[in-house]
DNA sequence: TCGGCCTCTGATAGCGCGATCACGGTACCA
DNA sequence: TGGTACCGTGATCGCGCTATCAGAGGCCGA
């Protein structure tokens, strides 16, 4: 192929064999003869500055002179190089995303929903996926984005802890949360988690429940947090007591363990769970243990992934609209590029969404089967 | 895309309001004063040419030289610039993945294993999703993708008649199909399909099923098709006859509506889902028509999805192992960089898991209901 | 008729890095 | 001791593009 290798000398070449950092042995690809904006230029007739400018729709090329302009970008198939111009106009027209398991349905949502927000500006995604989500995880894949020279990051919701410890030293670049970051003093998108828990909760209460158990999210999770903290403010409003939380990790074996310990509690009528799928495993617990969904056990869910209208029983829930949050995410972070200073936007409400998981608690207020 | 919006001409100046599309105003940063090579160069006492030659680890640095080159790296934070190194070595060190809808699991799953394995390769991974997995669609994230300079293309799991046209009219890169893709003579790194859905099969016909009714993907998916040519192997082998084929579009919703048409056909004792998620469906809506599975009906899905333990009943399913199918199809890519010519891996078999949604065909040989 | 100004275009000079070649030094052999 | 062989290092140049400024030509009003 094209060439070298230099290691070739050698005695003592210690060459091979080496751990995959800084360095990596970068050879050259072979040389195919794309063509350059001189080449363009020729072709057309005038410099190559005005090549450029017509590329860059300067607004003083005559229309005729960019007319042959851009017959001869047609003709040779020219495309810019973007190395060029980055290293001149100091702008990578990328952006990175920090995803954590990006099979989580919110995390792949976001993704989708930033992607676009950033391809309609004209930017590219750069994608960083941390298997752990703490300070120092984020802060490496987010070191590795910058150092590849991205204008801005979006993190898809986060630990606040680690959260916090990113703003305090920071990256070099601006930064904006996608979802909760409330806490963290970072510029963030969010929902308003407070008001789905609340809105979860008061359905239930409304719908005769003496009151609700709540299975949340990660304690450092600002998302779980919010839903915890408008669960609570629902039961304090309505005067209800408030039971024990439990607590999963967001995924559905998490959902099923808590639902082995709540279907203990022969009293509880209503649960509501910081995701739909932990309120999957949840409900199959349930099952299992001889209580019937809905009509032993309500239960609401959260985010409203596209399978739980087609659970058993479909699950009643809060529908986050995380294309749209990713989308907002973007605009905050194209702002803060442009502008260099970050805001935050107000937060998105979220949606209920009314399906079979929960009845009338005919049976308590009658005294009934328990 | 010759890119142009040439529609310009107008006398009048009309550059504001302008469509985000090639030209896009670039301003420059605020210039920050990062430090430069020569910077370091300047710290260490040594030429810039000899820090180049560390960060690249060129064998013929003295130690002690060296030493001083990393401590004055440090010293200054100094992260070389990609623009300007991608500029000379032709090499941007980012891969593109185009991905289809990145919230099916299958998706998200293997962008996660793609990224991993491009990471651990040095390797940055820009993405386009694209919304309808045409071949006009993926050609032009694909071009954006290229235009971009990356030095190959991950397309993950596509259909085969976008594949072909792809194949076709090449994009300038290398590019390998993450997921099936036999049929279309791109090189590629894929599940045996056909294996798993023989499996499936089998096993149902084993239980003592008579036959074994399935509900397949779109018919223009290379994996969706790898199923239906197993399952159809495994009938034929066993002298069953084949039933009609349904087909869905991979969402849950679309495995309900089937569920729905099937449940009519009461001689049914057994289905094989294309995937997990429209085997959800299929359950719910055999279950809402009054057929118990698996008591009643036997259904196997595909994918084993997080979820798939925790539905009702727990669902017995052919586990692919996306990350590794990611990690494949990169190292596939990173060779066809190198050497500049593809190859295919041989496929991953995948695994069959079983749970509690089939059952014994008693009533069947006991010629009992039906 | 001329100067001034606007419009359009081009020449030049880097952006920050690595490839190349040249060069001073040391080690080694005859 | 002289020559040859490196080894380690530096000077120079160019990658492809855009910022800047200078200049050619045309238009206008004085």
């Amino acid at each position: 192929m094209g060439d070298d290798d230099t290691a070739t000398d050698g005695t003592a070449t210690d060459d091979s064999a080496r751990p995959g950092n800084v360095g990596e042995q970068i050879e050259p690809l072979p040389p195919r003869p794309l063509p350059v904006m001189a080449d363009v230029a020729r072709a057309a007739g005038v410099s190559p500055m005005t090549v450029s400018r017509v590329l860059n729709d300067h607004p003083s090329v005559r229309p005729e002179t960019r007319e042959r302009v851009l017959a001869a970008v047609a003709e040779l198939e020219y495309r810019r190089n973007p190395a060029a111009r980055a290293l001149v106009t100091r702008r990578s027209q990328t952006v990175g995303v920090v995803a954590f398991d990006a099979t989580l349905y919110g995390q792949s949502a976001l993704v989708s929903g930033v992607e676009q927000a950033a391809r309609d500006a004209g930017y590219f995604v750069s994608i960083g996926i941390v298997k752990e989500m703490n300070a120092r995880a984020i802060r490496e894949v987010a070191d590795s984005l910058v150092a590849q020279s991205v204008e801005g990051l979006v993190v898809l919701a986060a630990r606040v802890s680690a959260l916090q410890e990113l703003r305090d030293r920071t990256v070099g670049v601006p930064m904006v949360v996608a979802g909760g970051a409330h806490r963290s003093g970072l510029p963030s998108a969010s929902v308003d988690q407070a008001a789905g828990g609340r809105r979860a909760t008061r359905h239930l209460l409304f719908r005769g429940h003496r009151t609700v158990w709540h299975v949340a999210g990660p304690e450092d999770w600002d998302d779980a947090r919010g839903r915890l903290a408008g669960w609570q403010a629902a039961l304090a409003e309505a005067g209800a007591v408030e039971p024990r939380v439990l607590r999963g990790d967001w995924s559905t074996a998490s959902g099923w363990r808590a639902g082995v310990e709540l279907a203990r509690h022969r009293e509880l009528t209503a649960v509501f769970v910081a995701n739909d799928q932990m309120a999957l495993g949840l409900m199959l617990a349930m099952k299992q243990a001889g209580r019937r969904v809905p009509e032993d056990v309500s239960i609401v869910g959260y985010d409203d992934v596209p399978e739980a209208a087609f659970y058993d029983p479909p699950l009643t829930t809060i529908r986050q609209d995380f294309e749209e949050l990713g989308r907002r995410s973007m605009q905050l972070l194209l702002d803060a590029i442009d502008t260099g200073s970050a805001s935050s936007s107000p937060p998105i409400i979220p949606e209920f969404v009314g399906r079979l998981s929960t009845a009338d608690a005919f049976d308590l207020t009658a005294g009934g089967r328990r």
